[in-house]
RNA sequence: GGUCCGUUCGUCUAGGGGUUAGGACACGUCCCUUUCACGGAUGAAACACGGGUUCGAUUCCCGUACGGACUACCA
């Protein structure tokens, strides 16, 4: 194989979305399993949609996400630039040569005029109007002009655009890395436009042109663009450079949980999930649309998920780090078919990398939410609380709420627990137990669970009876970690404490 | 409408001419846990349909259906 160069070529019209994410993964991986090179390059031609900081915002999802470019425009790198609107006069210098060559014209013809000709097609119940052999002829342009009035338009100055002149009947075939062949007729094709009529190239064009320039060897890239990739090697063709013709490989497209459609940036917001790598201001309702990062995703686990979101490596293992993943990645294990977003598994993910983190991962970020509310006096034991919460949690913030809810001052009380549980027993039992704590300043879980125990046993009082409730008056809820690790975490006075406030707020009837 | 791509449990998928069609997520049940979760065990759950080819097809071929992408001077 030759070197492989891969790049990942997003436009800078809003934010990334995680169809992007997958494809510049797939095409990192590719790239450092074969020790090649992974380029970013910003395709910013389209002047009417550019998003003034969505450059950026690749750039730092990708950071994020442990996704390093060799070569970009922050990297630099022996192609540069790396942006195409940087690289005017090289795509220009290409439109010409194929002009010269006959094969691209001008077209004159305006946005209005083509934009009537359809409409007028499409009411007729015709199929959608071409711009192609069949129609360029009645159409105005270079082809269909004498040259004199070429000259003449172009001297006054009159908009135009280039198209490539697509043969009328030539069978043309590309191999897909996924798909393997793929046949299309060139009668079914457009004349693309390759340049516009502000000077600035199409993604045909450009891509091609830098595609060569930047000696890129493989192209992957999402489905959506296996419908011009045949003009794409049309391009190739027109220039003579079909033997340094990248190989092809179009990614299966992320799908709507519910299958209709592919995954857009609009979903995430309706359907509950994020769908970018970082929060991401929407332009026109100013609304901050939080990211998988913001949802608490670790970096670790939405590689994951996404790696596997139309790849697998035939085995059953399905936990990889970025590095396991460039070991195992192939092209040929990548699926044929769309698939499903589902949610479900991404936290599964999350869940199982937050458990495998050291609990002093997550202190001084706890602390820093914990401490302007008032939570944190320097002497909790805050690495120990974390790994209390830590393996019954999915995400970060569920930690924190549950440590924030464990220490601060308790708001509500399970109603029905004590309507059901709380009797004269319990009362007894959670009596002596405070009492004896009171007397204590510090005690271990065990030495909780014994002493408990010891108190029921004197009282003929089975700890079952008795234990949710205790659970209710420290906590206020019936259910969460375990009960005498709370104990020794919050120290017998203030334990203590809240039993004693307990038994003062709910009276039993018989009092 | 046209062109192209696709179709294995609800979801992600393995497999591949003869298999009890495997795993994971989600779901159910049980165990563990004096709670919840984690963990363990277990259950339910799939080859879109119709024709070929073949001794045999979920697997190969052809149709049909369904789904998707594209059909811009957007990428």
């Amino acid at each position: 194989m030759k070197d492989v160069r891969v790049r990942f070529a997003p436009s800078p019209t809003g934010s990334l979305h995680i169809g992007g994410v997958r494809t510049a993964l797939y095409n990192y991986l590719f790239a450092k399993k074969y020790h090649g090179k992974f380029i970013i390059r910003i395709e910013d031609t389209d002047q009417n949609r550019f998003v003034a900081n969505a450059e950026q915002y690749i750039y730092d999802s990708l950071e994020w996400l442990g996704i390093k470019a060799d070569e970009s425009v922050i990297e630099g790198g022996p192609y540069f630039p790396y942006k195409q609107s940087e690289r005017k006069d090289i795509y220009k210098k290409y439109a010409n040569e194929l002009l010269e060559k006959g094969l691209a014209y001008y077209a004159f013809d305006t946005n209005e005029e083509l934009e009537l000709i359809r409409t007028k097609q499409k009411e007729s119940g015709e199929n959608n109007f071409q711009y192609n052999a069949a129609t360029r002829m009645s159409l105005r342009n270079s082809l269909s002009l004498s040259k004199g009035e070429v000259n003449r338009l172009i001297q006054m100055g009159t908009p135009y655009v280039v198209r490539l002149k697509v043969p009328a009947k030539e069978e043309i075939r590309l191999f897909d890395l996924i798909r393997g062949w793929v046949m299309v007729h060139s009668s079914t094709l457009d004349d693309k436009v390759l340049m516009k009529s502000d000077g600035l190239p199409t993604y045909h064009l450009a891509n091609v042109v830098d595609d060569y320039l930047m000696k890129i060897s493989h192209v992957i890239r999402g489905e959506e663009w296996l419908p011009s990739a045949p003009t794409h090697v049309l391009l190739y063709k027109s220039f003579g450079w079909e033997a340094d013709m990248p190989q092809f490989a179009h990614l299966p497209l992320l799908l709507k949980p519910g299958g209709d459609g592919k995954l857009s940036k609009r979903d995430g917001e309706m359907l509950g999930f994020p769908v970018f790598p970082l929060q991401w201001r929407d332009k026109e309702t100013q609304k901050l649309i939080p990211g998988f990062k913001e949802e608490g995703y670790l970096p670790e686990a939405l590689i994951n998920f996404l790696a596997f979101l139309g790849w697998n490596p035939g085995t059953e293992e399905e936990i990889f780090s970025l590095d396991e993943l460039i070991e195992a990645f192939s092209i040929e294990r990548i699926g044929k078919s769309g698939t499903k977003f589902d949610i479900n598994k991404a936290k599964w993910f999350n869940q199982f990398y937050l458990h495998k983190k050291d609990p002093s991962y997550f202190t001084e970020e706890f602390k820093k939410i914990l401490d302007p509310a008032g939570l944190w006096n320097g002497g909790i034991k805050l690495n120990l609380w974390v790994k209390l919460v830590q393996e019954r949690s999915t995400f970060e913030s569920e930690m924190v709420l549950e440590i924030k809810n464990l220490i601060s001052k308790i708001e509500a009380f399970d109603q029905s627990l004590i309507d059901s549980k709380w009797n004269i027993d319990a009362k007894n039992g959670l009596k002596e137990f405070s009492e004896q704590l009171a007397l204590l300043n510090e005690i271990t879980a065990e030495e909780a669970k014994t002493l408990l125990n010891k108190i029921l046993e004197t009282q003929n009082t089975k700890p079952g009876k008795v234990l949710q409730i205790l659970r209710v008056s420290l906590t206020g809820k019936g259910a969460g970690p375990d009960l005498m690790t709370i104990i020794e975490l919050l120290g017998p006075q203030e334990i203590s404490k809240r039993i004693i406030h307990f038994i003062n707020r709910f009276p039993l009837s018989m009092d």
